[in-house]
DNA sequence: CATGAATGAGAGTTCATTCAT
DNA sequence: GATGAATGAACTCTCATTCAT
């Protein structure tokens, strides 16, 4: 007793955005299929012609929120710019992944939780978000490398960075004191602060 | 026919503590209270003499968990130490916590999401997490005043403390290369070099 | 955006083919009309084309494969053979129906069932079930009267061939020890070494 | 909100003739929980906690079911009767079975098809059943051997009476003309009948 | 207090059916 | 005619919650 036919065909894609959405707004185990059909005006029903089940669609929207991420980040890591202005690159396509892009980064930090039951899934997605990881990392090995970045521990480095710029996705909201570009910038600073080697001692002034 | 009962009355801490694990493990709506009732080796049913409802739980375990590091954090700040050394304790009390009390404020951090949606709830949860803010954000601002730091957007450095400080939880792993107070340290490292002033313009050297 | 057409037109006759064979693989309730669609190469909807509903479906192919099986048995039930003969030649029709005409045959003896909840369909169904029996009971009736067959009760004599016949189709394997025509056999003769008469008491035998 | 607490509490044994009743009335896949559980006065959800899920139930119907037969038959043929009185005390077991307990018997003869899809399973099942098989064709074995029976095809010949004796779960309407007892008899004399040896030719009358 | 059994409200999923293209 | 997308109903199964024992 089906009848009334959908406005416009939706695209699997429209649906992949809505998925992240309610995903991140109420968690995966929170989110209902429902939740995310509505949110592209179908029925939960409707989903199952283009997911065939709630777990494919989360995997879904990881894989493509960290493929579309770590395209990006790697492009900036194999360019040839100086390591603080790579670091300051990635920060900032960061944080407007997580807030822009439909929040599917976001689902993705968050969520990716979720699936660390599934073992075939959990793989996967732990050796793609490993790969990201491995790019913020390089950055900072080769800056080190460079001279430009003091020595420390690049793996609390790394996932303390990972942790300030994901954690913008909890508290950032549209229309707030900074725009998303500003916050990156900011976080950014803080890293690179942090990394700035000591004055050199005494080399910089001419001898008395 | 129940007849023999648990070995020995059960706390509703240890209800809590359990609560917790499971919250942070599964996520608040993934965790079922068969799942909790089992950690303390009981019946889902049993828990409803201790707890109200499965809201409650979580609420209490929140509630108990903020209040526990907001405790520990207010007294480091209200105490006399150097803005560093106050920083650096604050960030050895939040790893702490996360990693060693049961998961309480791991499932704080990310299981507070969930209580979102529930108005009431939700404003004590914000409050107390805002508390917790500004004693961080205080430590800071201290140490600027004091010329102990460099002045700089105390909003976004405390949440960047935060994101890298809860981030912790998410990787952690017992038995790793480095202990939670290690870790501790070394973030505090980081962040207290990116707040490092600049060396004086020449002041601090004598006249050549 | 449908383009392509199939091959060629499917015709009613194959789609009531495949609808028998899944009817029979899966039970009524547990195939689906894609199922049976794609045993044609056609998408669920396209069934709607040729048959309004899936109970229409098994309607008519019970109603085709009785009709086709009744039609066979009634050839040979009124024919002029012997009565044996014609007994062996009805559970020769009756397994090779069940075992080469895709199915329907066997279809008709299990799903039959589920038709029983509609009163209607119903009622057509089990009066074409009744005038299939009436034909075989009429070959053991025949032959009693005649003198060929020893009396017996022939309502459980007719169910029991029956059901041995139709039993056939629930362990009937292709290429098994005995094709379709040696099982029809042995069993014919099973049945009627039954139905044989005692030897006369004495009156064959000339006096001594 | 549960309010209701049942009468009283019901037993498995009670969930399984239900669940062997309704199996057989609609069906494995036509049969919902619900059904079920109404035949006991529970709702589907209760079930849970005695069957793990329906699949289950249907294992636990056959399993109990061919595991009494089998017990009941094994008991006959065990013993030290005439073969043809063996034969009509399976027979007996085997209709009385199908008609009395509750449905149990059917359920198992018509639903286990539904069983084998699942390898695991299906296995089991499989093996049950060929237990049962086996002692009936060790009954006409040793009927033959020691001369009782006439020598035939053993394998069709079972099938048949197997046919034959199931296929009463279909056409039997308590309150009808014969008593299960009496069907069973009236089968087993036709199958005896069967198995009659020919008449010794001439050797049994002394000369004239 | 603890328990096991029960419940009712969904949740995910399937599927017969419809219909614009 | 065929199709893919959509629907709504129904189903299996889960789970927070209640309560007699």
């Amino acid at each position: 007793m089906p009848r009334k036919p959908a406005e416009q065909t939706v695209q699997p894609d429209a649906i992949l955005k809505a998925a992240a959405t309610v995903f991140y707004r109420r968690g995966y185990h929170g989110a209902t299929m429902a939740d995310i059909a509505a949110e592209v005006n179908l029925t939960a029903g409707s989903l199952y012609h283009h997911f065939p089940s709630k777990e494919d669609l989360l995997c879904a929207v990881l894989d493509r929120g960290l493929a579309q991420i770590t395209r990006d980040v790697r492009a900036v890591v194999d360019g040839g710019a100086p390591s603080a202005d790579k670091l300051r690159a990635i920060a900032h396509i960061h944080v407007l992944s997580e807030i822009e892009h439909s929040n599917i980064a976001a689902a993705v930090i968050f969520e990716g939780r979720a699936l660390l039951d599934v073992p075939g899934v959990r793989d996967q997605y732990v050796r793609q978000r490993d790969t990201l990881e491995a790019l913020y990392r390089r950055v900072v090995e080769d800056g080190i490398a460079a001279g430009d970045f003091r020595p420390l521990d690049v793996g609390i480095f790394v996932k303390a960075l990972f942790g300030a710029l994901n954690w913008v996705s909890l508290w950032y909201r549209e229309g707030g004191r900074l725009t998303g570009a500003q916050i990156a910038a900011e976080i950014a600073a803080t890293f690179l602060a942090a990394l700035q080697p000591p004055p050199a001692e005494g080399g910089d002034f001419p001898p008395c």
